[in-house]
DNA sequence: AGCACGCCGACT
DNA sequence: GTCGGCGTGCTC
């Protein structure tokens, strides 16, 4: 008897077996009984072995596929991801594919229904109908074979159909080669030596597993490059997948790709219905699209004839999985190529420390863009001590001149501030209390124009209190600024001048961004305020002036990566600024004028930043010169989690590697959220391998302890924001 | 993760 | 008297 092993979408770290009765594959989805329902599995192995009581084992309900449903690469790639994250392999499975498939849907494409005539149908005489004239129409209609979808109504139909005359056939609609009417279209613009360069240099090696870093500034003509790319790789018959951050997948871009290729391209949002998912999955499956252009988890579309990947803004953030199975989709991708042997582009003006330190080992091949497109010029750009100046909503007096002047010259002015609402804190003026989310034990957010305060931790509303519930002052002020605030001043500062507020609150309307957008293109003085939504990927043509309100809580954070990302953010927000004919101008206001990395930043610029960062990280043994690993756990009464990681890290003495590095227990970045006390272990080591063996182990071990079922637990490998 | 069982408080 | 809150335990 065969015993099937199978994975069912659940937080454990096992397998279920089941009886085998007909014949089926490692890969293929299952309905299987479990428990008091029913659910669907993948066969992940097929033996004869089973640990459990043999005559306990349930049946296979029923076997959905008739081919494994993933193809081998994405097989291995995905049982290779769930031993490296350590996460359960059946949640991993089942977040690789579509909804409807984890629902059991078919992995087909829908048939197509369609009308034909009977053969009395066929011999009918149409005179017979004239006392129904629109089912006369219809039936001659479908013998012109000049019938249109919408044209006649499910009930003319019906009655035909109840006469015999005509019938519904359905069929499988066959697949449409590519590569037959493939073409590119010429573009205009004219490759200078260094994208010539880049494009030569990785046309030459398409046919094996390769690692290339295209570090370009921005304007300097990524997107050609890539394009290039693209039709070498499609014209030698070959899919390729483009992967971009959440944000960045702006309608000019995408358009670009559209005008560029003779070729079906899909693009993968988040805006997709499941069944527009599940046709683009099948499409990529079946060969029948060129390109995949997609956020993070496109990363899983099962390609028939994958010839190439590329990463744009390889830096950025929004590749990390931030719950459940927190994958890396820019590393899984570099894994995706090794397995299936072709090469892959990361893109980026300002690459992660990750990624440059590979590209000085040779482990990446470096290809660089320093030239700006066109004649634009790099932006002017200063710092503004504001030690001892008076502020109004975070604005000095020269940042508001210096708004004001770039204004009357009628250009656009952008000012980052990275808090969202009115601000940040509402304290009681008279005993000192602060308005907290009892679920979170973080201060919420006020928010004037709806009245409210948020907690920005977990999203829950609640009411502005008339009084303090601890002295019963009703002096409760405003602490701290906000783009809400800033926004409301520069009302006040600038009564004539068009302002756009972009952030979270405002934008989360679906067409809000796009309506914004459209506003600030049609020209003219106007003053966009915003969060780092602003800085990705848009292109502001008129904006001359950036101001960065509030840098400080970037340089002196706890968490080490957070001036690599400041410093990424502000090279990208500084290269927007003045784009092209326009001269630009960025300023800083900050507190620490004298900051080392600021200063390396803006005088030298990303890459020196990056190195000197890089040489700092080695001194301090951090990524990317050791590995981390942070293991959270969660509970209610705020005990059994520290304990939990408190025996962790006891057993991690006795049994790691001497050199495993531990903090923690500790109590999380944020240490209380819906309800639930966060705790976090963090381990680092320089050895990868070893890690790993030490992880596997104390897997198994946790598996044994009892008190697993109390406490909320996951493993981080890789964390980026602890 | 679901889903059931089981034990306590506040309701028609 | 029950309805339902969530703590606990199990699923091949």
């Amino acid at each position: 008897m065969f015993i099937a092993h199978i994975a069912l979408p659940l937080p454990l770290y096992q397998l279920f077996d089941y009886q085998l009765m007909t014949p089926a594959e490692v890969g293929m989805r299952v309905k299987v009984p479990f428990g008091k329902r029913d659910a669907i599995g993948i066969i992940v192995s097929i033996d004869q072995h089973t640990n459990f009581d043999i005559k306990n084992l349930k049946k296979i309900t029923a076997i959905i596929d008739t081919v494994p449903l993933f193809t081998p690469s994405i097989w291995q790639l995905l049982n290779w991801a769930a031993s490296y994250y350590h996460y359960p392999i059946g949640e991993v499975l089942f977040h690789a594919m579509p909804t409807l498939l984890r629902q059991g849907r078919q992995a087909a494409k829908d048939e197509i229904k369609h009308w034909q005539l009977t053969e009395l149908g066929q011999q009918f005489d149409l005179a017979l109908l004239k006392r129904a004239p629109k089912q006369q129409l219809l039936l001659s209609s479908l013998k012109n074979n000049t019938v249109q979808e919408n044209d006649f109504g499910a009930t003319i139909y019906y009655e035909l159909h109840k006469k015999k005359l005509i019938q519904q056939i359905s069929y499988r609609p066959d697949s449409v080669k590519w590569q037959i009417n493939f073409s590119v279209n010429c573009s205009p613009i004219q490759l200078n030596k260094e994208q010539s360069y880049a494009i030569n240099t990785i046309n030459e090696q398409t046919d094996q597993f390769g690692v290339f870093l295209l570090e370009g500034v921005t304007g300097s003509g990524k997107t050609e490059v890539y394009l290039n790319i693209l039709a070498n790789v499609l014209s030698t018959g070959k899919q390729a997948l483009v992967l971009v951050p959440e944000i960045s997948l702006t309608p000019q871009t995408i358009e670009r790709f559209k005008q560029r290729f003779n070729a079906p391209i899909d693009i993968l949002h988040s805006g997709l219905t499941d069944k527009e998912r599940l046709r683009v999955w099948l499409q990529s499956k079946n060969d029948e699209n060129a390109i995949i252009v997609g956020t993070r988890s496109s990363l899983f579309s099962p390609f028939k004839n994958l010839g190439m990947i590329i990463i744009d803004e390889e830096h950025d953030s929004s590749y990390k999985q931030q719950e459940g199975w927190r994958y890396h989709a820019r590393d899984l991708a570099i894994m995706r190529a090794k397995i299936e042997n072709i090469p892959i582009l990361l893109g980026s003006a300002t690459p992660s420390l990750e990624t440059l330190k590979n590209a000085q080992n040779h482990k990446y091949q470096l290809l660089q863009l320093t030239e700006r497109a066109g004649n634009a010029s790099l932006a002017k750009q200063s710092i503004l001590d504001i030690r001892g100046l008076p502020l109004i909503a975070g604005l000095s007096q020269s940042l508001v001149d210096q708004v004001k002047k770039h204004l009357s010259n009628n250009n656009q002015v952008m000012l980052f501030l990275n808090r969202r609402g009115f601000s940040p804190q509402l304290l009681c003026h008279d005993c000192g209390w602060i308005a907290e989310c009892p679920r979170c034990e973080h201060p919420y957010t006020y928010h004037q124009k709806q009245h409210k305060l948020s907690c920005h931790h977990c999203d829950t509303p609640r009411s502005v209190p008339e009084q303090c519930p601890k002295c019963g002052s009703t002096h409760l002020i405003p602490i701290g600024v906000g783009t809400e605030q800033l926004e409301k001043q520069l009302e006040i500062l600038f009564p004539n001048i068009k302002i756009s507020r972009i952030d979270r609150d405002t934008v989360s309307k679906k067409g809000a961004l796009n309506n914004y957008l459209y506003n600030i293109q049609q020209g003219g003085a106007h003053i966009l305020v915003g969060t780092q939504i602003l800085a990705k990927g848009h292109h502001f043509p008129e904006v001359t002036l950036v101001g960065i309100i509030d840098v400080d809580g970037a340089l002196f954070s706890s968490d080490f990566r957070a001036t690599e990302r400041f410093a990424q953010l502000y090279t990208q927000v500084s290269g927007r600024a003045g784009r092209e004919a326009k001269a630009g101008e960025v300023i800083l206001q900050t507190y620490h004028p004298d900051h080392p990395l600021l200063n390396i930043l803006l005088t030298k610029g990303y890459r020196a930043f990056a190195n000197a960062t890089l040489q700092e990280r080695q001194q301090t043994q951090l990524p990317p010169f050791s590995y981390q690993v942070l293991i959270r756990a969660a509970d209610r009464n705020n005990c059994y989690a520290p304990t939990f990681l408190q025996r962790i890290h006891e057993w991690l003495k006795e049994n790691g590697a001497p050199e495993l590095w531990q903090l923690g227990p500790i109590p999380a970045n944020q240490p209380k959220k819906a309800d639930y006390n966060r705790w976090q272990l963090l381990l680092q080591h320089t050895n990868r391998q070893l890690l790993q063996k030490i992880l596997n182990q104390l897997v198994i071990e946790i598996g044994k302890w009892s008190e697993i079922s109390k406490v909320r637990w996951n493993i981080d490998i890789d964390p980026i924001d602890n």
